[in-house]
DNA sequence: CTGTTTTATTGACTCAGATCAATGTGATTA
DNA sequence: TAATCACATTGATCTGAGTCAATAAAACAG
């Protein structure tokens, strides 16, 4: 079986958290990207009791809509997911993708229902995180309601990039941006920062960054003709990182 | 002196506030609206020491950049700011309007420095949380730690749905949002919701919407002529609410 | 495998909103 | 109270990216 270069090795880890959804938080190999990261291994013993580790979630399957009631927030433990808001008229935004110890749920916290809808954009998996008994534990535990805060903190700094993104950015330079923040976060998880899989379809990458599919598809094939990139469907080689830097204005 | 019909209860509150610095939080005019909500009393009184009531800032004036270390929260206490973040090549968004009682600097907790900077769109102050100190007294008053977090959550979901107005909305239903987001927000502060000031220039509301000084003009001189709205320079009267509703998209 | 549906690419054309340009208006200062 | 300057409006023109249309290529179901 022959090695792709985006194994990393945290991939093999994540690839054996999909079939053990039981491992506990000291073992798993999201630990120093998920919340119990600064937690004494007493507290985290007590988080890891209140986290319910659930099945899997097919592709297209919804981890939540604006539907449900809020119980629990949710950290991705393998695979990756896309959330959307919608307007009145049926038109609907991809507000984020989100990967591996990234979590999904923070804008909901005190709102009698989800504001979002969440679903898997291939077959993934979760903690879920029951919000009541966080916050009991949260009284207890200060280092933990700072994680919390810290986090959300964290995606409200991105959305405010992302206002940049939407209101400032040429085509090129959201597309250029986009790479870029993926990279990041691959690497940030132990994979390689220039090879990749997109699992969103290029519709959904259109939609987050405002643009047609149509503009994306073509950009990225300009990208290709100009040594800037690679692609192969899904998969994504980037060529010139530095080239793609100096794009995203 | 006559009495223009946008001064509304509050308003002589907060006008009193101008030159009052010092009004504790169980005397302030936007309790309701702030963070002491739903503490005790004994625990206001706490919360009432660790808050620094500043001096008032000066039209253009900047409350904190991202050169200036994060120490603490601000919650306007009159007036109004708007936040900007800046790309590497000098375009900047404007990421918020704020009004009093509303919270400044949420971006930022936990990092070195701001993510953001904030000015004053007129004569206005704050309120000064140190952020350590706030963070102590949550630890004892799980309920403010509860109102942090609220906070947090709900500038992440309003912040959201700007993704979609700057995504997706044509420039007729980002002014149309944009105006009912303000009648709404200044009818909770016991303002009228049909008339008031917008205390932004054009181009900071162009910047946020994402669009052209000459668009935000053109399509407000149109929404006039419609018979939607009355504007003279600052002022706005919403005439037509439902109607403004139904361009929201 | 084979037919069917979904997703992606590429080209031709259009248009909403940007840009450029000129003028008007209101605020600030001396 | 005139002069200056920043902000706002309006018109003319241009263009980046959207829309429409026609394949092509995956993904999926039976």
């Amino acid at each position: 079986m022959a090695q792709k270069s985006n194994v990393a090795p945290l991939f093999k880890d994540m690839a054996k958290l999909e079939h053990d959804h039981r491992v506990a938080c000291q073992e798993c190999a999201l630990y120093r990207l998920c919340l119990p990261l600064g937690l004494h291994s007493k507290d985290l013993a007590q988080l890891d009791k209140i986290i319910k580790r659930r099945q899997s979630h097919k592709r297209g399957e919804a981890l939540f809509t604006t539907e449900h009631a809020f119980k629990s927030l949710f950290v991705v433990r393998s695979g990756s997911f896309k959330t959307t808001i919608s307007a009145s008229n049926g038109r609907d935004q991809v507000t984020g993708f989100y990967f591996p110890g990234e979590f999904i749920g923070l804008d909901a916290l005190y709102q009698v229902s989800y504001q979002s809808t969440a679903k898997a954009l291939e077959t993934s998996s979760v903690c879920e995180l029951p919000f009541d008994a966080l916050q009991e534990l949260g009284e207890e535990m200060p280092q933990l309601q700072i994680q919390l805060l810290s986090r959300l903190s964290k995606e409200l700094s991105g959305d405010k990039s992302l206002m940049l993104l939407l209101g400032k950015k040429t085509a090129d330079e959201k597309l250029a941006t986009f790479l870029l923040s993926f990279s990041k976060r691959f690497s940030d998880r132990g994979f390689s920062a220039t090879e990749f899989h997109l699992t969103m379809s290029r519709g959904d990458i259109a939609n987050h960054l405002g643009l047609a599919v149509e503009t994306v598809s073509r950009i990225f094939s300009r990208f290709q003709e100009e040594g800037l990139i690679t692609i192969v469907g899904k998969g994504i080689v980037l060529r010139d990182i530095e080239k793609i830097k100096g794009l995203c204005g």
